[in-house]
DNA sequence: GAAATCAGGACCGTTGCGGTCCCCTTATCC
DNA sequence: GGATAAGGGGACCGCAACGGTCCTGATTTC
């Protein structure tokens, strides 16, 4: 179904807890604030900070801040970090193909077609996630829901 | 890293097999023109009619045919034949969301990610993959490698 | 009636993903 | 300087989805 991984979503719930509050926040309460489990938000941290999305400070007091501001992050980077670059199939940009490579019909062919869906990720940013003033296409109706709310206390998993 | 499945790609080269030649073609002649393994050319065949992309004739000079012509079949609809629906999260679009439904922070944000990938989608077609006359953005250079070629004698798999 | 061809589903091995846990390093605070 | 609070970097395992194959039946032509 062309997904992205859940650990992609649950990235991109923690940027932007990171984008409001304090401007340091440790992992555990971050995952207190979204509800995401406690582990799982600790490794997407760790992958963000890796991918340099997000800075870290160990010792007491310590904790993850944003690097770059949300309306600069588009979700193409938070892709690219957690699921690894946008690759549709084996063989874009160049990457190792199908096994007979040289001979494949397709070889190159989706590469068009990895370049318009990357396009389509880097307009996006996460302040466009964060809040409903879009400015891309496609009216949502989900900004009927909830026009600046997004107040983050909110619980992924029950309880 | 965003991939679309194996059977998707096959999915393509079929097609675009389908789009030359005699007007009807069998699976096991379409295997052997491509180089994809039968079995799963037959496959990917059932459901491509199923998704009523290509029509089927059984019996003695059977077959399956184009229903509309390869300019008028977007990737789009490709995708959606193989892998379902085109929806980055499982929320998406009003769908089964996660856990917690209604208290998730991320309750319909992903929708017009997912407009803006479908539109992508939609505006390629799979004679814009068959034949390098580009009409979207990003030059490739895969047109350097292979005009109208395409003869699609070429092996998938080696042997 | 025989042969060719599709229809539909069952089947299983592999892979990648989601999720959890552990131990070590680093920095603050008393 | 020691205790404590936090991140760093993995290893680890269960599960579900995917890729790939095969079999049995229904349909059409010759
Ligand atoms: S599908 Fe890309 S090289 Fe075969
Ligand atoms: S991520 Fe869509 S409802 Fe939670």
């Amino acid at each position: 179904m062309l997904r992205l991984s859940k650990l992609t979503d649950y990235a991109v719930v923690v940027m932007v807890r990171l984008g409001r509050g304090e401007a340091v926040q440790t992992s555990p309460c971050i995952a207190a604030a979204t509800g995401v489990p406690e582990p799982t938000v600790a490794k997407v941290l760790k992958i963000l900070a890796a991918a340099g999305l997000v800075a870290s400070h160990r010792g007491a007091r310590g904790g993850y801040r944003l690097v770059r501001p949300l309306d600069a992050v588009p979700i193409a980077d938070i892709i690219a970090a957690i699921d690894g670059p946008i690759a549709l199939t084996a063989c874009v940009d160049g990457g190792t193909s199908c096994e007979a490579q040289g001979l494949c019909p397709m070889r190159g062919r989706w590469d068009p077609v990895n370049r318009a869906i990357e396009a389509a990720l880097a307009g996006i940013t996460l302040a466009d996630m964060a809040d409903p003033g879009l400015s891309f296409a496609a009216p949502v109706e989900a900004a009927a829901l909830g026009p600046l709310a997004l107040p983050l206390p909110a619980l992924h998993v029950a309880e």
